[in-house]
DNA sequence: TAGTGGTCTAGACCACCCC
DNA sequence: GGGTGGTCTAGACCACTAA
């Protein structure tokens, strides 16, 4: 049976786990290895630089192949849609659109979102429920300027993350995870008391550098968020 | 110039962005493309597969190729190792180990590692400080069955996570994130009051399926995590 | 079973960048 | 300057799977 760059990938991994090349060592060039393994030089081409996309090599033109000295550590999280995560997880999905309301841009979202002033902005608070637990409460923004749509949009009938993904479906986005102590009104929410921990995830979606939409959502203290990798 | 396979994926991108390929499209087949493009068979397939990799597209065999019908949005959060993180903000970082004892592992763990009965574990209690603030509690349990040299290493000079990425580069990890209200204890550490929010990081080390560590990790309610990409 | 993507090859040229 | 990886090609065979 002939090499492929699978069976190439898990030779090289192999020779690093047993530590002969240890992390920092300079591998033998693409035509060597090609040789070794008896195979064209695309093929051990293709198999390295995916180990290098991994993360578990360096290649540099000229300088040649290394192992990586550290191991870059990363874990990936989904971000399904909220519907379909708490249906995936077997539960009934309920939405709930507690408020809608279009309003000027208070100052701190203005420096946040990069939005002049005066400029309105469309308020949305919602409720997420798993079956007859209170999951999630959203608090979004949307910058109506750089999203004009979104202001004749009915959100008790649009759950506002697949409304957005469906209208700007390549946005990009920055999450920031932290924790917080739940205040009166976000324990009344989601039936918890004031004062417990609440897990606080902050949603920025962007295009082309412009921002479009800013959401706090605050998770039950039970909340786990999970790496899929 | 000629078409590279980089002037293919941001055509691709750029066809469905302006909803030319909207969601769920089927696209034309790769021998299709590479005589529209005027490029070999080989170059579509490696823009296109890379489009795959990355989320955007659904290739099957037979069936061809889609534009996904949802995006699957992803956030890659980064676990450098603690020492770095600090002093990549432009910190101090301390590191002070608190308890290391080696003790028969407590039910709860054993389920957890999915050790036997009676069978030792290591466990460490240590603190990171940024400058002088607290910044993280960790609370680590080692395998000693399955890493015989955490038995004989003194964490006081050795950082646990730097430790273990030495010693075992390659393994797996699962991570799982909360929020939790401070105990008196972990209170005391960081610097907090009880009931305060922290972060909790949970972290599994695993190695061809055998769990090797599983550390805990409280940070200060200050702590923000953030996606890098 | 036929069509589509998956992969390999042998050869070539090029861009980068360490020495 | 020269060696290394980056990329492209034209052709070929294969594996999977939808029809």
């Amino acid at each position: 049976m002939r090499k492929s760059y699978h069976d190439i990938k898990a030779h090289v991994m192999e020779r690093i786990r047993r530590d002969d090349w240890s992390p920092g060592t300079h591998l033998p060039g693409e035509v060597a290895l090609a040789e070794e393994f008896g195979c064209a030089r695309a093929t051990v081409n293709r198999a390295m630089r995916e180990l290098a996309a991994e993360g578990v090599l360096e290649r540099k033109r000229k300088a040649g192949t290394r192992v990586r000295p550290v191991l870059k550590r990363k874990a990936e999280f989904q971000f399904a849609h909220i519907r379909d995560e708490i249906e995936a997880a077997g539960e009934t999905y309920r939405y709930v659109l507690v408020d809608q309301e279009r309003v000027a841009a208070p100052g701190w979202l203005r420096a946040l979102m990069e939005i002049p002033k005066g400029r309105p902005v469309l308020h949305i608070c919602a409720m997420h429920y798993a079956g007859t637990r209170a999951f999630q409460l959203e608090d979004r923004w949307f910058n109506i300027d750089a999203m004009p749509p979104a202001a004749h949009t009915c959100f008790a009938a649009n759950i506002p993350d697949q409304w957005l993904s469906q209208n700007v479906p390549f946005a990009d986005e920055d999450v920031v995870l932290f924790a917080s102590n739940a205040t009166q009104q976000v324990a009344d929410y989601l039936n918890m008391s004031p004062g417990d921990a609440v897990f606080v995830v902050d949603r920025t979606a962007m295009m082309d550098g412009r921002k479009l939409s800013y959401a706090r959502v605050f998770h039950h203290r039970d909340y786990r968020m999970t790496s899929s990798l």
